[in-house]
DNA sequence: TCTCTGGCTTTTGTTGACCATAGTTAGAGG
DNA sequence: CCTCTAACTATGGTCAACAAAAGCCAGAGA
């Protein structure tokens, strides 16, 4: 019914969680307008003021958001410019950005299975094979792992 | 630098992202309460108190958020009886809930490389094959799909 | 010089997520 | 009957995430 714990771990209440990963990373970009300017960025998105209109949000909160997540380190401001136009700045995903693509897909995912009456809008396919793209858990050997056969250990 | 979008999405601006299953998923389940209650009860927590504590969060965090992962689904609260103790109830995980190990685990795997000086204080591992487990995006055949290589299609 | 546009910043106000503290309820044991 | 504990509920307050509307600034074109 859930993971199992190492040993030195089993009591749960003799350790505290306050490394935990999964706590940083949503405090640093657990909120709505964070994650729909990376799904929009995700798209292709990557001017100001299309990133401000397709998320939905006033251009106060891209502002906010997009400054955060350059800090960070998730997007990149570079310097573009356009024929006849002067120099403007564009925000682009670094690998750091990227990496966070599977917990987005994964969020659709999970929204495509329980939060939709027509099983989602949108389909993300592989261009090559032209089959579905899933996130999956796995070991090393590339087999799926259910919950039940995942043990927690602690790093040595 | 993004995915590719099917000729009907090419304009980014001639759609709307209204019924977005991402959007839909972090409304949903978007808060640091909620996901780390999630993962207490991945690591195997079913009673209130001990979410409360484990998490570290006040009681009544507690209770609004445990009642609407309920009222979700993606806990259910179960009867239960100790040896000599009255009914209580306890917080188990259903398969709407296990859906969601691998945002969750993603959100791990990001913050192990992205969030920590020496690389996240846990791992999981597959208890039978003693290796590491990943999130993965794959396509149908199990082969591993990068982001430059997915298309954006509408479900038909 | 004037205007226009993209890319922000500022201000005001609302809502919701949280904390701290204290109080409530249902049954079991004394 | 009284107390104890698990599991909440209530009250009051802070802060961060948002909306709406307005203003600012740097250049390019007229």
């Amino acid at each position: 019914m859930a993971m199992q714990l190492e040993p030195v771990l089993a009591d749960r209440d003799r350790w505290k969680a306050e490394h935990c990963s999964i706590d940083k990373a949503i405090s640093a970009i657990g909120t709505r307008s964070a994650i729909l300017l990376l799904r929009e960025a995700y798209y292709g998105t990557t001017r100001f003021d299309a990133f401000a209109r397709r998320v939905g949000v006033t251009e106060a909160v891209a502002a906010a958001r997009l400054k955060e997540l350059t800090e960070l380190g998730v997007l990149a401001k570079q310097p573009y410019r356009e024929p006849g136009q002067r120099t403007r700045y564009e925000y682009v995903l670094t690998e750091m950005g990227r990496d966070l693509l599977p917990v987005v897909l994964g969020l659709m995912q999970w929204g495509d299975k329980y939060l939709q009456d027509d099983a989602g809008p949108l389909k993300v396919v592989d261009t090559r094979s032209g089959s579905a793209v899933r996130v999956r858990m796995q070991n090393a050997d590339g087999e799926d792992v259910e919950m039940e056969d995942m043990e927690l250990a602690v790093r040595r």
